[in-house]
DNA sequence: GCAAGGTC
């Protein structure tokens, strides 16, 4: 008889400690006790390991157990130059708040003999298992250490795993231990370089206390915020394009049938124009074909957390962070399982039907279960597998039986309804549908229509948030001729793709490998309190100004920080630890210096950043940040808090600038223009601007940015009378502002994409000189953005981003945007038009983004031809009167439609 | 004051 071991098992969480325990005991003489830590229990029960007669302590950490963190003296933000984050000492220790965990361990480890870890099977559970040998091997060097391998929570899985105890896998912590390091060194140090190069530099009017603002960087948070950016920027470059299509119509006893043109829409007018007047002349429709096709609508997979998150976005409009906590309220309670799994397929050996069963009672969906469970009614159906396993955790499927908790919130009782419907919906029959397509020809041209019956609901019937629309079709039958109650000439305009929904947002994350399915919720809500992004109330994503200015600034130095690759080939990397095919050492060395060069080289180029910031924000005259600005030459007395001497300064970029000495009490700046190289105060005093004295300035400008009217020497003044000055300062900007507006190398903000012509001048459209030599612009060239005016007589004028021209305010009429103002140019070519909210909210126009015009028809047809009048029908000619209510889409004319428009084609 | 990953 071999002495009794005492054996020290560990789980990642307490609810695994609970379950392996129930499950080994067998519930016999299972006895808990606390530890030190509150939410870690201690079970204990008798148990033998391959003929070893065991006493089992079973205890649990909660995730990790252990944080990295810089040695002391890099922690603070200006101890040390951020590039030496990617070489600092870093160190592992269990924080405060796991203390106690660690002392339960360290306290059952001395009094043991083995140690089985049962940590989650995947990387970081194996990373978390050398955590806790850290701990108790540090008070018990003669412990045998062996981990327990399991995929499921059940009772074959734990038997197994228990019975062949296997070592734990080094190469699978390592690779976690480089993720860390990596995440930490790149995260810390781009963070405080960022931060601290921009927060002090600009006015960022998104946070309440700027000071306290954090301009974070991380491998996760950045691509996200990137995949919204991207979306953003593929809608504002968007040019939309006019198409036209030929619709039918045909109405009978039976109902009415839409056909659409099989050849989909032409870009061409021309083109259509002729076909549609083929058509007229020969209305006759011909059936050509019936076609008579079942159809399956399957119900969804088995559901794991990203789907879950995905569904409670698109049916309830919960956020994912918000998801994850009621449905961790919700499993905590015993009402769902684990919430955070990858699994989207059942085992086998899962009792499916007894998950059923319980739900039989409830008033909602209790009928449902209950004809399920009825072989007779034929519904049931094994569930489909979505091949994901994370070998931890089963699909998120319902415990525990509810009609609804008195505690429960609405979102409480959406989300347990979700999960019961979900499962209830994956063990049920496809809804069948019985779809009909009917092809005709006129005079030529095909249509088709189609229509769709639901023969069985199936799965639908408990899966009350889907749904399969379908339009019962009228009968036709091959060769039969009808002439059409209406045949319309439409126009319509491509449309950009729409803004990320929060669904579409983790699918592109799951698709790129961004984040896990425990925290692409907190990357998600992180970009929201970092004041990167906002989220509309139908959960559409759009980057704020601070986003897009980080990714554009970014872009431009030709960085793909902000894209999924870097997480990509960290992962690879990863995986290469994890297989022993590359070392911790080896990967970290190589991706250190690789990331360490970039951040050098992006400090180096931190101008694009400046230069994407200064497209939203105002600069700020804050002292202290990157930009300290020693005392300068007095210029005049202040004249805004009377107070203070103004003085000339010059920023660490070269840029200058009349400030108030008072400041921060007193704001006052004049930012002068971002041409000026050199700017010396001389001991003349301006004999025209008052209070005096103000002392002139000497400026030396930049030739090349600069007009070439102007000359590159000036006396000026800064009090108001200078003309030049003001000049100037309209065209090239101030400061770095000049450049993201035009001078200089050209930035890749959507701004610049969409306001110029690549290659061209901006004004003749002519190559072979640049916008601010135009010949044609005899009066000295234009800012390239769009400008608005007389914003302090509280009137707002924009004048076109390209030819000059004031722009008429004008109101949209489309389903989308109905009256909502915009701006548009008069002129047909040059396609300017900018959102009235935008202007006021500081957003520049773009090249051009008319509003929806699709699916408006001309007028009345010409004449009697064919038999349409005879049948009653309206026939559309592509030429006639104007419909009320609407506008030429191509000059904005109420009186014409834009097919006739006189301005077409010009 | 910084990341991302566990989890309560």
């Amino acid at each position: 008889m071999s002495r009794v071991v005492r054996v020290l098992n560990v789980a990642e969480k307490p609810s695994v400690a609970k379950s392996v325990s129930n499950i080994l005991s067998r519930n016999q003489g299972l006895r808990m006790r606390e530890g030190r830590s509150r939410y870690n229990k201690i079970y204990e029960f008798n148990y033998s390991i391959n003929g070893h007669p065991c006493q089992m302590l079973f205890t649990s950490v909660t995730g990790h157990l252990m944080e990295l963190e810089f040695e002391d003296r890099y922690r603070k933000w200006h101890s040390c130059d951020p590039a030496l984050l990617f070489q600092a000492p870093v160190r592992k220790f269990v924080p405060e708040d796991k203390l106690d965990i660690k002392r339960t361990l360290e306290e059952e480890a001395r009094m043991c003999q083995w140690l089985v870890l049962w940590l989650d099977c995947d990387r970081e559970g194996e990373n978390i298992a050398f955590e806790v040998i850290d701990v108790c091997t540090s008070v018990n060097r003669h412990l045998t250490i062996k981990r327990a391998r399991f995929s499921a929570l059940i009772d074959r899985d734990i038997h197994h795993a228990v019975q062949n105890l296997d070592n734990a896998n080094k190469y699978f912590a390592d690779a976690v231990d480089a993720r860390q390091e990596i995440d930490l060194r790149i995260g810390a140090s781009f963070t405080r370089f960022q931060t601290m190069l921009l927060r002090d530099a600009f006015v960022i009017d998104s946070a309440t206390d700027d000071r306290n603002l954090v301009l974070s960087y991380g491998p996760c948070q950045f691509p996200t915020l990137g995949f919204i950016v991207e979306r953003y920027w593929e809608i504002q470059s968007h040019e939309p394009e006019e198409f036209w299509t030929i619709n039918c119509s045909h109405r009978s006893d039976e109902g009415i049938a839409t056909f659409s043109w099989m050849r989909g829409h032409f870009f061409d007018y021309a083109c259509a124009v002729i076909i549609y007047e083929m058509c007229v002349e020969e209305p006759t429709a011909s059936v050509t074909k019936v076609r008579q096709q079942e159809k399956l609508k399957y119900p969804p997979y088995p559901l794991n957390t990203i789907e879950l998150e995905k569904r409670a976005s698109r049916y309830f409009r919960m956020s994912s962070e918000h998801t994850m906590k009621v449905a961790e309220d919700l499993y905590q309670a015993g009402f769902i399982s684990y919430p955070r799994t990858e699994t989207d397929g059942f085992s086998p050996r899962t009792d499916l039907h007894a998950i059923v069963q319980e739900q039989q009672g409830h008033p909602g969906w209790g009928s449902y279960a209950q004809r399920l469970l009825d072989p007779a009614s034929g519904l049931w159906r094994n569930p489909s597998n979505g091949g994901h396993d994370d070998k931890a955790h089963p699909p998120i499927h319902p415990t525990k039986f509810s009609s609804g908790e008195s505690g429960w919130s609405q979102d409480h009782n959406r989300l347990y309804e979700l999960v019961v419907r979900h499962f209830l919906a994956c063990v049920s029959q496809p809804a069948v549908g019985a779809e009909t397509t009917v092809e005709i020809d006129i005079a030529g041209e095909m249509f088709s229509a189609s229509g769709r019956v639901i023969l069985a609901k199936n799965y639908l019937d408990v899966y009350r948030f889907e749904s399969w629309g379908g339009l019962l079709l009228p009968t036709y039958a091959v060769g039969q001729q009808f002439i059409p109650t209406t045949l319309t000439l439409d126009s319509g305009v491509t449309r950009p793709p729409p803004l990320l929904s929060e669904a579409d947002l983790l699918s592109c994350m799951d698709k790129e490998g961004i984040g896990t399915d425990a925290t692409m919720h907190d990357h998600i809500k992180k970009l929201l309190d970092r004041f990167y992004a906002t989220k509309d109330p139908n959960t559409r994503f759009s980057p704020t100004n601070l986003g897009e200015a980080l990714v554009m600034g970014y872009d431009d130095m030709g960085y793909k920080l902000w894209k999924p690759y870097l997480r990509a080939v960290m992962e690879r990397d990863m995986k290469a630890v994890s297989e022993g095919n590359k070392s911790k050492a080896e990967v970290l060395e190589t991706c250190l210096q690789q990331m360490k060069a970039c951040f050098l080289d992006a400090r180096l180029n931190k101008v694009k950043l400046f230069e994407a910031m200064a497209v939203f924000f105002e600069r700020s005259n804050r002292p202290g940040g990157d930009e300290q600005h020693a005392s300068g030459e007095f210029i005049r007395q202040c004249c805004l808090c009377q107070e203070a001497d103004m003085v000339l300064r010059k920023n660490r970029d070269g840029n200058f600038m009349v400030g108030c000495l008072g400041y921060p009490q007193c704001r006052n700046a004049i930012w002068l223009p971002g041409s000026v190289s050199e700017a010396a105060v001389t001991t003349n005093v301006c004999n025209s601007c008052s209070p005096g004295p103000v002392y002139m300035i000497q400026f030396t400008f930049r030739r090349l940015e600069i007009p070439p009217n102007y000359s590159t020497n000036h006396l000026g003044c800064i009090g108001g009378c200078d003309e030049i000055l003001r000049q100037l300062t309209e065209i090239c900007g101030t400061g770095s502002r000049s450049a993201a507006s035009g001078r200089g190398p050209a930035t890749s903000s959507n701004v610049q994409r969409s306001n110029t012509r690549q290659g061209a001048c901006i004004y003749c459209h002519q190559s072979g000189h640049s916008s601010g030599d135009c010949p044609s612009q005899s009066s000295g060239p234009r800012s390239v953005r769009p400008r608005t005016m007389n914003a302090q007589s509280g009137q707002i004028s924009v004048s076109c981003s390209t030819c000059g021209a004031p722009c008429a305010l004008r109101t949209a009429n489309t389903t989308q945007n109905r009256g909502r103002k915009f701006y548009s140019c008069p002129s047909q070519e040059c396609n300017f038009f900018v959102w009235e909210d935008n202007v006021s909210n500081g957003h520049a126009g773009r090249g051009f983004q008319r509003a929806n015009v699709s699916g408006r028809s001309g007028a009345r047809g010409r004449g009697g031809q064919g038999a349409g009048r005879a049948t009653g029908g309206t026939f559309v000619s592509a030429t006639g009167d104007p419909n009320s209510g609407r506008r030429c889409f191509v000059c904005g004319d109420p009186s014409h439609f834009a097919n006739v428009c006189p301005n077409r084609g010009n």
